[in-house]
DNA sequence: AAACAAAATGCAAATAAATCTCAATTTTTC
DNA sequence: GAAAAATTGAGATTTATTTGCATTTTGTTT
């Protein structure tokens, strides 16, 4: 894989955050340094990323996308008043309890839950 | 709420249905004896009716949405073979769990396995 | 059942997220 | 440093869904 300033920042960019940052979100952060980037190019690296295993992306339910450094295994809350995403583990995988009920081989799974968190709970 | 016949039409094509139809899939099948009917229409209805727990919505990550009209407590499994979506039960829900380990409120989680199915399997 | 208000419809345009096209540029290879 | 390979930027395109609005349909009132 041929090394670009480009890709070089972009990963750099989601390596610092910790916020699941959005495509666009990326690209408005990485702009600041280098004015000439396009979305096309966030959209593409990131998906190259994603797809060699060294980030991941959360495919949200009706919004966008988002990506996540944590290779982990870990699912993602969606705080509806802050609208901040945050990360939980369950105790156990999933995967083998959904094959035992479904008598499907699964690859993997994705798992959103949407609700308060507690941040935005005390200020009720 | 008023009734309509295109309500009528939309809301028996769903609990007639057991393919999890998408709201295009359900447009073009009611189409057929109502030529006159719209998308906007089937859109529209599909969500008073979710938002009424009539129906639910079900939110594929990257793909159109599904309706199911099964109300019980399920999850969905998208057969990257052949595209079908098939409901299973986990044996106890969620939400409790999450809590637990995330610490915040949950209202509702997505669920969606990505994998193939038993069908799917045989022929491989 | 005529008249009025409220709600729903169809159509087209708008939106939003993500991808694609392709000429130009950059990076690697030889 | 020339040629080949990969990547980029910019804009157009695609897909799913929503919205605005004039028109029609439905429900309500008398």
């Amino acid at each position: 894989m041929i090394r670009t300033k480009q890709r070089e920042l972009i990963k750099n960019a989601i390596m610092e955050s910790n916020t699941h940052p959005t495509a666009d979100e990326l690209f408005q952060k990485i702009r600041i340094q280098l004015p000439t980037i396009s979305l096309a190019t966030v959209y593409r690296n990131l998906n190259m990323l994603a797809s060699d295993g060294i980030i991941r992306k959360i495919e949200m339910p009706d919004m966008p996308d988002r990506f996540d450094w944590r290779m982990t295994v870990h699912d993602h809350l969606y705080c509806e008043k802050c609208g901040k995403v945050f990360d939980f583990t369950l105790s156990n995988a999933l995967d083998k309890q959904i094959e035992e009920v479904s008598g499907m081989q699964v690859k993997q799974y994705n798992l959103i839950a949407k609700g308060i968190c507690s941040d935005c709970m005390k200020k009720l």
